[in-house]
DNA sequence: GCTTTTTTTGCATGCGTATGCAATTTTCTT
DNA sequence: AAGAAAATTGCATACGCATGCAAAAAAAGC
């Protein structure tokens, strides 16, 4: 089916080769009998423009269709109003969920959201190229890290950089996380709590900040019960190594009976391999807790206890910290740990200790530990 | 923890109040002791330089980590490289998939995306604005659609729109969707051929092209067979609103042994709904199928039989619609159907008839249906 | 070595907008 | 009504780059 057979009426004539945006500030400007600065005044909020002038202009200009150019109005301003979002993969099923707030945020104080994602396998540097040539007003990343080099780069050029549940020790670069170790050490004490005796632990992107602390975390706690030998194995964020890395476990002599898996996403995978391939009952023969919370932690089937990654407030933290950055035209390392809490459901034996009700969630947090 | 404490040595001193990006084409000119326009030239693939200057501005150009301003560029070239991606929300689990093929595909074309989702609720002409002044190549619509005015103003402006995994009437966009139609077709067949005798459908977004496609399909093959009356409820993409549906369909007296669901993502929380709310047992007590095919279909828990929606072959062919378009500067509008195939597992009783296997997934294509 | 051809280079200009400044108009004062 | 103050307007310029054109340099041909 090709365009127009039906005669429709299509704008400059001819099958689509059309004029690609002709109508520039100085059309309008003639058209409405005004110079082109009155017309970029018109759509410059608070510039000194009579009202009766800019509705002149604004009628004309929609009569035309003419919309200001963002890239020449960046040339001139030195701000393109883009932030640069960098997300390797979107496999954890929080980044959609990050991804939606983010952009509506940062749209909702005029900002545009230049992503770069689908490179987990290839190398970011060419990435990186890009998005400086775009001029972005500041840089957020997630599920990636900055060479130092590229760190010292976007600070030359004015760039400031956010990372989003990751952190890093280059001096000027922002951080956005959760207390990945606080989670990991409640967790700890939760499955201590819940009478268990050989624990594990799946990694994520075993050399990630986020991992480390987690896995820190854990261990720390489990340490102040007097437990230093556990099970270990990398998932690394991917499904099919993390359900090898559960077969591992599971058909080891002495089995774990309570494992902490570094992310939600493949705690799911995990369980399902202790369920449909070993045949264990959760949690009467294993035990499984999560980190992040995702949605899906919470339908029936899984019921996944989980450390809430506070997605919402990380998300304004992150933009917050961005804007300051921007407006105040200067880099300053800041690093936000926004808290989350762990949201207690069916996966993991519940402890003597009371369990508490919030907001409708499940949560556990006796005396000692928060 | 504040930048700069341990004394590392920060590009233009002082607490961060870079200049931002000062270095242009005309500081490495002066530096190489060449024109701004060579400059220009070496870093415009298969310009007129000589081998021995490009080096030398390049070898420049590193030292003071110049790049070329893609915004001024955008402005001679009248090309931003820059294509919108517009998805109103991100739930359906495909929609990550998309984005990340698709980024990747844009990427190693050298073109970028501006991504505006996350507006579920609020209305898209404000997105649609932003859009327009960043001068985007093109426009990709996923979950959305585009009013017939602003389809006006795109080819107005000569900025082809390919809308994905949608259907629209107007005569300059594209579209790229799968046989849905054919998919509703085939899973009633199977459903059919399966010994069902009470159907139910449950829809996406009652109005999308869709939704409508792949019910008009169902019902077609239904009728095909005689049946007429089948039950029906809608749950918007919305998890919330298809429980609510799901339990409307099987509280009912005769509670449907077949229910097909416009999207996985909705079919998921069905079959939740199914044997954790009513102790239905799938399949032996209802038979459950989806669209789309979602990594999680083939969990063990779900095993959910589905239509495949081709997201890679999709992609590809919105991709090569789109960069077609921009290419020949011709707006003309193609509508390509991607065929998928039924991805037979075990959320819905067999029918006698053979299964084959391709590729490692079951499908069933009996004589009479392809 | 000198002419012809080819390659390389710089100059000048323009893309579409924002903004300081001076000129102009309007509003306010008295 | 005339002068002062304030608001509005247009002019001119600059943002950083690509590109047509003519000049210069290099290579090729004899």
């Amino acid at each position: 089916m090709s365009a127009g057979e039906d005669g429709t009426p299509r704008p400059e004539g001819g099958a689509g080769a059309t004029a690609r945006h002709a109508v520039t500030a100085e059309v309008v400007a003639r058209r409405a009998g005004v110079s082109q600065s009155a017309v970029s005044r018109a759509f410059t909020p608070g510039a000194s423009v009579a009202p009766k002038t800019r509705e002149k202009v604004l009628t004309v200009a929609r009569e035309l269709g003419y919309r200001p150019n963002a890239m020449a109005r960046s040339l001139i301003t030195n701000r393109s109003r883009i932030i640069g979002v960098v997300m390797a993969y979107l496999d954890n099923m929080i980044y959609p969920d990050v991804l939606e707030k983010l952009a509506a945020s940062l749209q909702q104080r005029g900002y545009q959201m230049l992503l770069f994602t689908g490179f987990k396998d290839r190398h970011s540097d060419p990435i990186f190229e890009q998005v400086m040539q775009y001029r972005v007003d500041g840089l957020l990343l997630a599920s990636t890290t900055l060479s130092s080099d590229l760190s010292d780069e976007c600070a030359a050029a004015g760039v400031p950089v956010v990372m989003f549940n990751r952190m890093t020790e280059h001096p000027l670069c922002s951080s956005v996380t959760s207390d990945n170790r606080k989670g990991g050490r409640q967790i700890a004490e939760f499955l201590v709590a819940g009478g268990h005796c050989r624990f594990a632990y799946i990694a994520g992107a075993a050399i990630s900040s986020t991992n480390r602390d987690r896995e820190a975390g854990f261990r720390e706690g489990l340490l102040q019960h007097g437990i230093a030998q556990i099970g270990y194995a990398e998932g690394n964020l991917e499904l099919a190594d993390t359900r090898a890395a559960a077969r591992g476990l599971f058909a080891a002599d002495e089995p774990p009976d309570a494992v902490f898996i570094g992310s939600d996403h493949m705690a799911l995978a995990v369980m399902e391999v202790a369920r449909h391939e070993f045949g264990l009952r959760v949690p009467e023969d294993v035990s499984i807790v999560g980190y992040d919370d995702v949605g899906a932690a919470d339908w029936p089937s899984f019921s996944l206890t989980s450390f809430t990654l506070p997605v919402a407030p990380m998300v304004d933290a992150a933009v917050e910290l961005m804007m300051e950055q921007i407006e105040s035209s200067s880099i300053l390392s800041h690093h936000r740990v926004v808290p989350g809490r762990l949201a207690v459901r069916g996966s993991a034996r519940l402890p003597g200790e009371p369990v508490r009700d919030r907001d409708g969630t499940l949560i556990w947090a006796p005396a000692g530990i928060e």
